[in-house]
RNA sequence: GGGCCGUUGGCGCAGCCCGGUAGCGCAGUACCAUGACACGGUAAAGGUCACAGGUUCAAGUCCUGUACGGCCCACCA
């Protein structure tokens, strides 16, 4: 067996003069993409498939030393499975759908998008972008700019990436607002209409006020920030009793419907169902109890405004409390005030209307001072507040419609049926399943999936509007199948025609798109072509593996696996692997706001991308790293050496067959018997996903073998005189058949110096090679006799090389004679290395002596006999 | 507030599942041009495995707790 794998490859060995990393990258790189190894080919003998549910990166901006990192431990995986056999599918898109594109968008081309206007076919970007006086632009044109400047993003990252040896199938190239992702993304909600996963609701919800635009769950961010309570003073209706209550957000007191204690709370019980009356604006409100309210904080009864946090909507609710709504939209108080004040309370209302949040507060506190219902001084603290992750403002919360999708937020069975899927799917490390069960546990309502932006898949609808003009949001219009994907605020529903739009007796596109999550988590099923090529997405699909960062288990990974759930009944993968942190040199989490970012590419074009990649691969999964150039560097010493390693072996002869019947010597043996060890853990190793492992593995024993193996045989292999023709056979086809071998193990992290090692001596491809199996040809050592064997010899080595260390001399001076004082079995074994110990120590004379311990008697030859 | 992960020589990490003489890489020390490699080689030095208990003949490894670091989740009064 063994080489009998690849017989057909070999080829006359070939070694350069002088083996160098450097030009090496392109020339390896350049086979690889002329052969196309990587495209996906459909088994035709039964082989099994690997597919890989690749993270479509971010494409706006630099390529980030997290990505590089992730996708070099997938591209090893992806690596050993295509040796091991397997039809690896390891595609890729970019996922250019979603905000940050848009405001980049925005800025080159000086554009702003206008859902309202008509596509205008004839459209050219102003030459010179003004960012005060934005040009608007129709939605259609807004995303067909954003896919140009995105197109070119995209074709500087896939340089980056062919650079760094990922080896996904290029022909399998999507992109998250691309025409086909968008048609599934629209055909998967619409699926998920019909099957009632999907409804619209009018409801409290987080809204961003910078973006205006609807928030998920998903999405929010706590930050600590600045606060202060405020005590402002109710009273007890008709009494003069002063209630007491504490607040962050004073300025939502004329949206106070309610003050809400604990039931238990002893102080309040006696007011429960009483009235008081508001500071400022006189508003009788009712004292509720309800269990969320927590006795220990500020006075231990709090102010329930429409809408301050969540707790106030679950309250509102559960409570049956009016509403009364002031902030807008755009985070400014609205500017009619509620509708039961009296004229005080409206003029009181009037010093606050139209301001943001900062100014409102101010004028209120201003008024409370006046009116003497602010009790002492502001008190500051620093409490958490939510945010958009990528907004700059608190969130708000404001009625709107919505369109939403059952995540089980709301639904006991649903939530521990995805439970349930989240102990289906094998996670790697196993341990990042917890976090999916504390997101899924912890989901309070459905996923809000309507965004009020532009650049994205719109939601595919239309609703119609009655003979007054009034839009009926529960009258939906929903495109045919196969008119998909279609933009409502172009496109016309069936039976309509466009003169139309917005008039009674007509229709109306929804403005909205969907969160970028709602494409993203339908990944298996656009790179599988779930929608264009059946029999494709039933090979490939539910996927082997996800592999992805741990920060968006509780997006894009629930989120797939919800969708996969309720579309086939399955889960999207069989396993999940979550990639660790890149942290800066000092441990630091690397962020832009710190400005600790570190782009990789430098690093490759300085060391290669082999050096790292092995920097990528050192890292366990799941585990925290920190960036270290000296790793780097450390890799880059790996790949020199593996090909001046394979240079010294290949060179001792150029022959093209090895016959493992011609390993007569019992060091060779040894070393073979070892290396088999050696393949299994890395195989057992990679079979767990575990790259780093197998990477240990396979470098701990390449660095012994060229470090004692090597040294111990060189002489023998070159067939020195008085050498045995037979014994220098065995060491050349010994060391020949562990090199092909080590190159393959090492060929999924350092694929390109094994691939050119591989073609010194091969005709094919070693990323198409098959992986090594062990041998099973050590001739009755077991793997534990082997090492043991193994490390008596390599002890007696070291010793010999100790004492020329200390005597300051050469290793090659040479040793007039060796007494060895040892035990019988080691004694045997060294008697069966003694040539080749003598060989690698220059030693004239050995002499073998039992002894209970080891101990070595040397003598030095004289300076001058050197 | 709940949870997860980590804490091993100066630095970065492995070992822990399945307890049995503490390992790797880097840096640092001394030395070495021998026909793959100075992007090299050799050797020596360096750790009571965060702390406190427990289980055991035996604990870095298993159990309990504490401290510190990081992360995730949680209703912003």
């Amino acid at each position: 067996m063994g080489n009998a794998q690849h017989p057909h490859a070999k080829k006359p060995v070939a070694v350069p003069e002088k083996a160098s990393l450097d030009g090496l990258d392109g020339r390896v790189r350049e086979r690889w993409e002329s052969a196309d190894v990587f495209a996906f080919k459909k088994p035709t003998d039964g082989r099994e498939v690997f597919s890989i549910d690749t993270p479509p990166p971010t494409v706006s901006g630099n390529l980030h030393a997290g990505s590089a990192f992730g996708f070099t431990h997938q591209d090893a995986i992806a690596r050993y499975q295509r040796m091991a056999g397997r039809a690896v599918f390891f595609p890729i898109g970019w996922d250019d759908n979603g905000l940050p594109t848009e405001r980049r968008v925005e800025n080159y081309y000086g554009v702003r998008c206008d859902p309202s206007l008509a596509f205008d076919p004839g459209f050219t970007p102003p030459e010179k972008p003004d960012p005060k006086r934005k040009v608007a632009v129709s939605r259609p044109n807004f995303i067909a700019l954003c896919e140009e400047l995105t197109g070119e993003d995209e074709k500087v990252f896939e340089e980056l990436y062919r650079r760094l040896g990922i080896s996904v199938d290029w022909n399998f190239v999507y992109t998250t607002i691309g025409e086909h992702a968008r048609r599934t993304s629209q055909y998967a909600f619409l699926q998920n209409l019909a099957r009632g996963e999907a409804y619209q609701s009018e409801a409290p919800t987080a809204w961003d006020v910078s973006f205006q635009t609807a928030v998920a769950q998903a999405e929010f961010e706590e930050r600590e920030v600045d606060g202060a309570y405020h005590t402002l003073a109710f009273t007890l209706t008709g009494t003069d009793e002063v209630i007491k209550v504490d607040t962050t957000r004073p300025e939502l007191l004329p949206a106070c419907v309610a003050l809400i204690a604990h039931p238990d709370d002893e102080r309040y019980k006696p007011l429960f169902g009483k009235t008081v009356k508001t500071p400022v604006f006189g508003a009788e409100v009712k004292i509720c109890a309800h269990k969320d309210a927590s006795p220990e904080k500020g006075t231990g009864i709090a102010m329930c405004c429409t809408f301050g946090d969540s707790t106030d909507v679950v309250w509102w609710r559960e409570l049956n409390l009016p509403i009364k709504a002031v902030m807008g939209r755009d985070g400014r108080f609205v500017e009619d005030a509620p509708e039961d004040f009296d004229a005080s309370a409206q003029t009181a209302y009037a010093q606050m209307a139209t301001k943001t949040v900062f100014s409102a507060r101010e004028a209120l506190v201003g008024m409370l001072r006046e009116s003497g219902q602010l009790l002492g001084d502001p008190r500051p603290i620093k409490h958490p507040v939510k945010f958009y992750e990528k907004g700059d403002r608190p969130l708000e919360i404001v009625t709107s419609s919505q369109w939403y999708i059952r995540n089980g937020g709301r639904d006991a069975p649903l939530r521990d049926t995805l439970l349930e899927r989240g102990k289906e799917l094998q996670w790697h490390p196993a341990f990042m399943r917890v976090r999916y069960e504390d997101w899924v546990t912890g989901l309070n309502g459905d996923w809000l999936i309507s965004r009020q932006r532009f650049f994205g898949v719109s939601i595919p609808l239309w609703y119609r509007v009655d003979d007054d003009g009034e839009v009926l949001r529960d009258e939906v219009l929903v495109p045919n199948d196969d008119a998909l994907p279609i933009d409502p605020s172009t496109d016309v529903p069936d039976g309509y025609d466009e003169s139309q739009r917005g008039k009674p007796g007509g229709f109306v596109g929804d403005p909205d798109i969907m969160d970028t999550w709602a494409t993203s988590s339908l990944t298996p099923q656009i790179a599988a072509r779930w929608m264009d090529d059946k029999a494709l997405f039933d090979l490939l699909f539910p996927m082997s593996l996800r592999p992805q960062g741990p920060e968006i288990i509780r997006t894009w990974l629930f989120d797939t696996l919800l969708r996969a759930h309720f579309e086939h009944g399955s889960l999207p993968w069989q396993h999940a692997y979550m990639n660790g942190w890149v942290l800066d040199p000092d441990r630091k989490k690397m962020s832009k706001s710190k400005g600790n970012v570190i782009t990789p590419m430098g690093y490759v074009d300085d060391f290669g991308a082999d050096a790292f990649r092995y920097w990528a691969c050192c890292a366990s999964p799941g585990t925290d790293t920190a960036f270290s150039v000296e790793q780097i560097k450390a890799g880059r010493r790996l790949a020199t050496k593996i090909l001046n390693a394979s240079k010294l072996v290949l060179g001792y002869s150029a022959e093209t067959e090895v016959d493992l019947d011609q390993v007569t010597e019992y060091v060779d043996r040894i070393e073979l018997a070892r290396l088999d060890a050696v393949i299994e853990k890395a195989t057992a190793s990679f079979e767990k996903f575990n790259y780093a492992r197998a990477l240990e593995a396979t470098e701990q024993y390449f660095w012994d073998f060229c470090n004692v193996y090597l040294e111990l045989t060189k002489v023998r292999a070159y067939g020195a005189e008085g050498t045995q023709p037979q014994a220098t056979q065995s060491a050349r086809v010994t060391a020949r058949y562990i090199i092909d071998t080590v190159v393959r193990l090492f060929a999924p992290h350092l694929p390109f110096a094994t691939e050119e090692v591989w073609g010194w001596s091969h005709n094919n491809l070693i990323a198409e090679e098959s992986w090594p199996v062990a041998s099973g040809l050590s001739v009755g050592e077991a793997g534990a006799a082997a090492n043991t064997a193994h490390r008596v010899v390599a002890d007696v080595l070291a010793k010999l090389r100790g004492e020329k260390s200390r005597a300051q001399l050469s290793m090659k001076h040479g040793v007039e004679s060796l007494v060895i004082c040892a035990d019988e079995a080691s004694l045997r074994v060294l008697q069966e290395a003694e040539s080749d110990l003598k060989d690698a120590g220059v030693i004239q004379a050995v002499e073998y002596v039992p002894a209970e311990q080891m101990e070595l008697k040397i003598t030095l030859a004289a300076a001058d006999a050197g």
